[in-house]
DNA sequence: GCGAAATGGTAGGATATAAAACGATCTCGA
DNA sequence: TCGAGATCGTTTTATATCCTACCATTTCGC
């Protein structure tokens, strides 16, 4: 898949390249040799090619942005979903909570939640009890926005389990757990 | 792990929830029970805790903390440790070529590389084949840095690997480049 | 050759994210 | 009951990222 050993040098430019189609040799005395810019499909990835790190980067990347395709229509990426249904299976949950189970820093959580609200998807409400927090819930609406977000989820969720294998699916979610919970 | 079911409605409180502690039964006729916000560890995830997209956003966050735990001191994170990589290994790169290989616009790659540049880790250079693009190299101090990262990276692999297992590594790769090649 | 289309890189606008510092509020221990 | 410290949410600051549009240059079709 990529150049083995050590990086190329590139000191020579191989005859037949692309790049000397409409290239006619020129008359001047020996021209230095440049090297023409690396095409896409010959990189060489280093370590990196063997390194879980790097790809579960662009497994991420490839996941998220076939979910964003889904569901472009509604404006609404990963993030803003998961914070939907976690509010939806947890009327009254706080903030705090919320980013722990979302996985970012609460101060995440101002500007999108600030958004959601505009959008009456979700509302707030302080408590009398402890009047350092909110607790959100859903709008009618929210909860409408979150039923067809789901649909297009599974979809998404569809084509991630086509991809995995039936097979592996198990163990592939069980990794990730182990992640998750082992690297944190 | 989660709640069964639908959502918990939480019309009642529990007694001995931790809430109760300081709190002497008032004396006035019944209080309107208010919700206290869930506690992180009792959250309902509802169908994100079976999806796969979820959880590998989660387990791609930790990685990335990880990784930048251990490089925190010379203050370059992932993207711009795999950018230092590629073009390490791929001297006289272009900028589109490096975008491609790292997952990441091109767009990305001009306020990056300025930083590179201007950190001397990283220089470019214009080619007289054609002018729109650069060639990227490292400088020798981008090659020590370079050195200095892989070995930090290397740590990280190993924790990864020491969570992933022997026994599934090999897979659980191939699992993450058919979901890079796949719903790319 | 010439003009249209493609390509390499940059600029601007928008969103997502984290870390640190902060004000308000609550809790805990003595 | 009081004060130190914890907690909740926000603000501020700094990156990272994408998309669209754009300029300069190159390539392609004819």
């Amino acid at each position: 898949m990529h150049r083995a050993g050590s990086a190329n040098p590139r000191n020579v430019r191989t005859a037949g390249s692309p790049r000397m189609r409409a290239k006619p040799a020129p008359r001047a005395a020996r021209r230095k040799v440049r090297l023409p810019p690396l095409p896409a499909s010959d990189i060489d990835l280093g370590p990196l090619a063997g390194w879980l790190g790097f790809h579960l980067r662009l497994a991420q990347s490839s996941s998220f942005q076939s979910f964003a395709r889904l569901t472009q229509e509604f404006d609404v990426r990963p993030g803003r979903f998961a914070l939907l249904m976690l509010i939806g299976r947890n009327p009254g949950i706080s903030q705090t909570a919320l980013s722990k189970a979302n996985g970012r820093d609460k101060s995440t959580l101002t500007p999108a939640l600030a958004d959601l609200t505009r959008r009456r998807l979700v509302t707030r409400r302080r408590i009398s009890e402890d009047r350092r927090s909110y607790q959100l819930f859903l709008t009618p609406a929210g909860k409408a926005m979150l039923d067809e977000l789901t649909e297009r989820a599974k979809r998404h969720e569809e084509i991630l389990e086509r991809i995995v294998g039936k097979a592996d699916r198990a163990r592939f979610m069980e990794i990730l757990k182990r992640i998750i919970a082992g690297v944190a």
